[in-house]
DNA sequence: TAATTGCTGTGAAAAAGGTAACGCTGTGCA
DNA sequence: TGCACAGCGTTACCTTTTTCACAGCAATTA
C-alpha cells in the first residue's frame, strides 16, 4: 500500500464536499470530467486521486455519487470520529468555531481554550470554552487528536508545546508564525497575510497586461 | 526576466513576517541557514528564493536585515499601496477585517460590502460597510485589484461574478466553493474544512505509529 | 603572503506533482 | 452481430519544485 500526498487527501476532501452538493441537487452518477470541472482541475487528476480509493468507477456512467462519498468518507474519516481542540476565543477562534459547527459528522470541535475569564467556563459559539490549565486534562479525557491555534503570534509557540505535550499529534496553525513541533505531529499553516499578498501580487500582474 | 512562482510569492511574504521580527529584537545580518530555520525550510529554498529580488547578500555577514525587507517589499508591494474589498461581513467576514487592519502599510481593506441592512452604511471592525449595489461605484472609484469573498457558498460565485465585473484582477476565497474566474483573474482559494481534514487525516497516521 | 573558513549564487541532479495517452470494457446502434 | 464510442484505470512522460554540490569571495589565521 503506497501512502497518498497531502494535496492528494486536500483534494479528496474537495471532492467529497463538490459531491455532497450534487446529491443534494438528486444527482446519482458522475464522470471524471464533471468533478474535474467543479475543482477547477483535469479529469486526469480526478482519476488519479481517485486511485488511493479501493472504488472502481464504470467506464459507462462514471461514479456512483453516493458510493463514492461512502468510499471517500471510509477513507479520510476516522469510523469513531475524532475531536477537535481550539485554544485562543478571538474574533478569528470564535468565527471558525462557528464555520466548523456541523459541518463534519465525525469531525467536531469538542472543546474550546482561552485565559480570558469572561470567555471560560461558558458555551461560545456552541462550544464549550474551559481554561487554559484544563488542556491538558480535557485533551486526554476526550482523546482529541487535532488541535486549531488561534492565538496572537506571540503566544502560538507555548500553545503549540502545550498541545503537543498533552498528546495531540495534528496542529492547524492560523497565528502569523512558523512552529516547531517534532516529527510525529503534522504541522498545518493557513497563512491569510501570505495568501493576500499572493493574491495582491498576481492581480497586480493581471492587471498591468 | 523570468517570472517567479506562487509558492515563491508566498515565502517571500514569510521571510518579510520573519525579518521583520527580527529587526524588532535588534538584529543586523541574517544567514540563509538561519531564516531557513525560522521559516522551516531550507537554506538553499531560501537563497533560491531570494534569486528573484536584485539584492545579494554577503559571503561573509549573510544578508542586512533592513536591505532584505526593503527589497522584499519593493518585490512584493505596489509602490502606491494597493486597496482591498471584502465582501460579507458575517463572522468570518468579521474576524478577517480586524485580522489584517494595520498590518501591512501597503495593503489594506479599503471597503466591505453586505446585504444586511443592520450593517451596511455604518464602521465595522474599523471598515466602512456598503450596501451590495454600490459595489461596482466603490469599487471603481477606489481603484479595488483585490476582492476578499467571506459569503456564504452559495452566493460566492455572484459575488466573484460581481467583483470581476466591476474591474478586480485578484480574488481570495474563503466560501467553501470553487468558483469560476477568467484567466485574467488570479483564484486563490482559503479552504478551512479541507485544511483541517488534512491535519485529522495525517495526524491520525502520526498517532498510529 | 598563502592557506583556511564559511557563506553566497547558481548550474545540475533529483524528487514531486501533474498531464497525456493507451488498453480495456460495456453500451448503443446500424 | 459487429463496429464505433465514451470513459475508467494505469503507465509513461513531462513540467515544476526542491535539493545537492561547487566555484567564488572576503575575512581570518598562520
Amino acid at each position: 500500500m503506497k501512502k497518498t500526498s497531502a494535496k492528494t487527501i486536500g483534494r479528496l476532501s474537495l471532492y467529497r464536499l463538490l459531491l455532497d452538493n450534487l446529491r443534494r441537487d438528486n444527482g446519482i452518477t458522475v464522470y471524471s470530467h464533471e468533478l474535474a470541472a467543479a475543482a477547477n482541475c483535469s479529469a486526469a487528476q480526478v482519476r488519479r486521486d481517485l486511485m488511493s480509493l479501493d472504488y472502481a468507477g464504470s467506464p459507462v456512467h462514471g461514479y456512483r455519487i453516493t458510493d463514492l462519498i461512502e468510499s471517500i468518507d471510509n477513507f479520510l474519516d476516522h469510523p469513531q470520529g475524532q475531536s477537535v481542540a481550539l485554544v485562543g476565543v478571538g474574533n478569528l477562534g470564535r468565527a471558525i468555531l462557528s464555520y466548523f459547527r456541523g459541518r463534519r459528522p465525525k469531525l467536531s470541535i469538542v472543546a474550546a481554550f482561552d485565559d480570558d475569564e469572561h470567555k471560560i467556563n461558558r458555551v461560545i459559539n456552541g462550544t464549550w470554552c474551559y481554561p487554559m490549565a484544563d488542556l491538558r486534562k480535557i485533551v486526554k479525557e476526550k482523546n482529541i487528536l487535532v488541535g486549531v491555534i488561534t492565538v496572537p503570534p506571540n503566544a502560538a509557540q507555548t500553545v503549540a508545546d502545550q498541545l503537543i505535550e498533552a498528546g495531540v499529534h495534528g496542529l492547524l496553525n492560523f497565528a502569523p508564525a512558523r512552529l516547531k513541533a517534532p516529527p510525529q505531529v503534522y504541522l498545518e499553516d493557513v497563512d491569510m497575510t501570505m495568501s493576500l499578498e499572493k493574491v495582491a501580487y498576481f492581480s497586480r500582474l493581471r492587471a498591468e497586461e
